[in-house]
DNA sequence: TCATTGAATGACAGCGCTGTCAATCAGTGA
DNA sequence: TCACTGATTGACAGCGCTGTCATTCAATGA
């Protein structure tokens, strides 16, 4: 099946003399042209079935033709946030016909480049990138590529072209202030590996503002180099409260994978939520609000961002006005455990 | 930036003509050709970084030269499961400087050729699909395309080429028969949308059979048709336990998400675990084994999945012998909740 | 000294398709 | 009848690169 010399695959060429017209009416009748005629396209389909034939778009491409392919670079795929934007990408390239070609960059800013070059060079329709840190050189290609390009995530920093996220530092700020509101005041950090991640450090910065406003500081912190996970906010916790700190009233997490963890470890040493401890942490995730105490966090609308980036793309495609910062926002969720 | 007329990018001509060679030989001094001298090779390098040449590897694949490219086709990216096979993809094929080109079927034949069709018309080096029960049209053209194709996740069924994944319907088997050993009874399940989910409808099955062995049979049984979520399972449990079946002592749940729900309902209501009753999952998921009680289930290798998948790409591309069927295997996990 | 060898480079053709512009032709009104 | 219009179709060139074979040239040994 694999083995057998492969006989070559037809060419448009051969379709076209199979249904007695020339290369370019065979090429517009399978591209859906609408000048063709009824009958030619009929023609032509059918030589195309009884042949196999099977379209190369890398000549297309290169001829001119237009690509529906979209480059994609985040930073890892290992919690739910990315494959959630990376759905809400798919599912509105997929419409369109097009497709993600995707590349992970580890949080490292050399890998990052070498990626954009990597996907820049199959000439994409556009691109779409969760920035970790853009080398001058990344800058460069990307400003030079004359194809659409989104940062997606955060919209802290001014887009190279276009950029669709929130406010991360805003999300942190927001929670802080919320939380002091409703009486909170000794309160506490657990984070994950935060040097790479800058998302988390942004709100964590947010979060911090939000504390100095009302002249208030963290009474510890703890912060585990690894990448977070519901294990690892279980272990954090467990350090934190072992630690020689003061007894903190509420604990902030990186996001909800690592709270989630957090209010397991209460559920395992019997610290009530949230009388004797309350946890607040960030995302929104599904199984953050079906524990049996919903957990407080801000919703941040990922797969929200992952549409809005691909619509940006196909819309700049398209010949419309796009803007260049698109806010989606947040929403802070209230839970039981604060 | 993005408005003014590009002045068109320099072409592999230019480089070769500023570095005083032929373009043939810029060319193998760019792809790392271990024909050219230092000299020649640092002076096209050179040449290429002054002018900002970027590489059309369109122009290269259609000349001949390899892609880089692997079409890969998952059913969803909603629960954690296919990201983290596309990780374990991902992470192996960028070490060989690959990239996948992405496509989702949402767990529909038809989409699913559609897709076959659209990704090989880009003549990528390989294409790794989790199949949703393939058309005829997407076999041929499988068969016939003259590339590695890896099927993965099952090894239930024949593949046209090679396939790596578990015996789902093993794991059901494999769960069943231990809970029995365990002195169970009373067997209950708790699924999500399986008419499109042939897996866990594999699973049910060896499940099932296991029960048979036993001379045994499902007390109760509830199916949404929706996505699997950890609130689904919550909800799924509950109707369960309002229903009209004989009290079960073990609930078997689709997968671990599910299953978490189950816990979570379990604690909400007061029901206690193991000894009022016992819950059993699948995959093996971080949240599940983070729960106060771990969560009795079957870890699946999903990520290994992914790397071994690639790996069989990388392999054959590069002249080795692969093997026809790879089974990573299952483990099952004996936690706290049976 | 001369044929021989191997390393480095180059000329050429063509991968399969599509944009551009030109050609064709039936139908229309003057 | 004839120029004119619009709808189809086609000829041509070339997108940018790489495989194949040929060429060049210095080094080698007889």
């Amino acid at each position: 099946m694999n083995k057998e010399k492969s006989p070559r695959k037809p060419t448009l060429f051969e379709v076209a003399a199979r249904a007695g017209v020339s290369e370019i009416t065979a090429s517009r009748a399978l591209r859906g042209s609408n000048v063709v005629t009824p009958e030619t396209l009929q023609k032509v389909q059918e030589a195309a079935t009884s042949l196999g034939y099977l379209r190369n778009r890398l000549a297309g491409a290169l001829a001119g033709g237009p690509s529906n392919q979209v480059g994609v670079i985040l930073p890892s795929l290992s919690n739910i946030v990315f494959p959630d934007v990376l759905k809400g990408l798919e599912d509105r390239l997929e419409h369109a016909g097009f497709h993600p070609v995707l590349g992970i960059s580890n949080y490292d800013p050399e890998q990052e480049e070498q990626l954009i070059r990597n996907l820049l060079s199959w000439r994409p329709a556009g691109l779409v990138i969760a920035p970790s840190g853009m080398t001058e050189n990344s800058r460069t290609m990307l400003a030079g590529a004359d194809l659409p390009v989104v940062e997606i995530m955060d919209i802290d920093t001014d887009p190279i072209d276009m950029a669709v996220g929130m406010s991360h530092r805003g999300a942190g700020l927001a929670m802080a202030r919320h939380l002091i509101a409703r009486g909170y005041r000794r309160f506490a950090y657990v984070g994950h590996d935060i040097a790479r991640d800058n998302r988390a450090t942004a709100r964590l910065d947010g979060f911090t503002a939000g504390l100095n406003e009302a002249g208030l500081k963290m009474v510890g912190c703890v912060t585990l180099v690894e990448p977070s996970s519901v294990a690892l906010g279980r272990r954090g916790l467990n350090m934190l409260l072992g630690s020689d700190c003061a007894r903190p009233d509420l604990v902030y997490f990186s996001n909800d994978d690592m709270a989630v963890g957090g209010v397991f470890h209460c559920m395992a040493v019997g610290i009530s939520l949230p009388d004797q401890l309350a946890i607040a942490g960030f995302n929104g995730l599904d199984i953050g609000q079906s524990l049996p105490t919903p957990l407080t966090t801000t919703a941040s609308h990922r797969a929200r961002i992952g549409e809005t980036a691909a619509a940006c793309v196909l819309k700049r495609l398209s010949g419309e006005e796009t803007p260049r910062m698109t806010d989606v926002g947040f929403t802070l969720i209230a839970g039981g455990t604060s």
